[in-house]
DNA sequence: AAAATATGTCAACATGGCTGACATAAATAT
DNA sequence: ATATTTATGTCAGCCATGTTGACATATTTT
């Protein structure tokens, strides 16, 4: 894997397998290795809060209401609804149980009483501090066999690997988050 | 760089439980940037081949299905089963609609004539290998933004980001799937 | 012959997506 | 001031994909 592929390549040959690695055009080969770590990766991530979650009778879909919210303080629905890219009706559900079970609470906007903006409670925060921290428990364990540089090349590598299109949006919004959880 | 495991120094046996840390600075706060970015980047790694499937009347399940028998061509229900670790009447639906339309078709076992054993067929292996396309665009263009090294460092994060239970079997499992691709 | 195994199937249910239609209050435009 | 648009909520129902439990069938193992 990973050749650096030195054999005299008959380049004009064509025809030949696409396994050389080379920065050939379309067809090449796939990279099976990372396709599939991906998967065994983002499984085992997200396991971790499911097993938490289950026994609260929550699922995924709560885990990423109460993340962003809980990272976002005051953010409008519209936000959050653009953010999971759910419907309404889909996060309607999900975060009536939440509102409900005194988890995340909606405030009307100030300026415009239309908008229902959303926080966590200290419940809702505490639970998402739990979740955050079994995941946190991971990537700092990985860190830590990686050693010194994993952390920025794992950000660079998850940046480089989201859409163009929203990468800026992405980074604006974790960026955001940032400057919003220093408030303290 | 031809074994990912040769685990580096995994020294002390820093049991990191949140807030077991001698150091009473911040009980290991979340690693934020990391646990948004995975939430980002597979959702956009997962989303090409979504658009894909969705033509075809398939969904997340069935790719799961197809890549996997794509990749270890012969293989037994059972270890499928485990692999994605679902239930054989979720695996059904998915697996007869992929029967049906001729993208995987089985065969009675050799020695054992209970099993049904796994294989695609040239339509399915042909999807297997355009959804996989996709995945590989993006995983490409990501490498090629980050210079060289990129893939050996994906690898190495993403191994350190599964299970260590699991994560021989997960090692195992797709040196045993670059075997067999190779075979072709 | 009996028991265990590999697989399939029927039925029912839960979660979390979706669409469409409609309701309400508040902001904004005419 | 009225009309329209916007932000949000809600009802009703469909779909995909997960679950459990019970049972069937063929085949291998004991």
């Amino acid at each position: 894997m990973a050749d650096i592929n030195m054999s005299p390549k008959i380049v004009n040959g064509l025809a030949e397998r696409p396994g050389a690695t080379g920065a050939a055009a379309a067809a090449s080969e796939p990279i099976w290795d990372i396709i599939e770590l991906l998967f065994f990766a983002y499984r085992d991530f997200v396991g971790d809060p499911d097993e938490v979650l289950s026994k609260l009778g929550f699922g995924r879909a709560h885990h990423r209401v109460l993340h962003f919210v809980n990272r976002n303080p005051g953010m409008k629905v519209a936000d959050l609804l653009e953010i999971l890219n759910i419907t309404k009706q889909s996060l309607g559900r999900v975060l009536k149980q939440l509102v409900d079970q005194d988890f995340v609470l909606q405030k009307e906007g100030a300026q415009d009483r239309r908008q229902r903006l959303l926080y966590v409670t200290p419940k809702g925060e505490a639970l998402a501090l739990k979740l955050a921290g079994l995941q946190t428990q991971r990537i700092t364990r990985a860190f830590a066999e990686l050693g010194p540089g994993a952390h920025e090349a794992a950000r660079r590598f998850l940046t480089a690997m989201t859409d163009a299109d929203n990468r800026d949006d992405v980074l604006r919004l974790i960026a955001r988050a940032e400057r919003t959880a220093r408030r303290g």
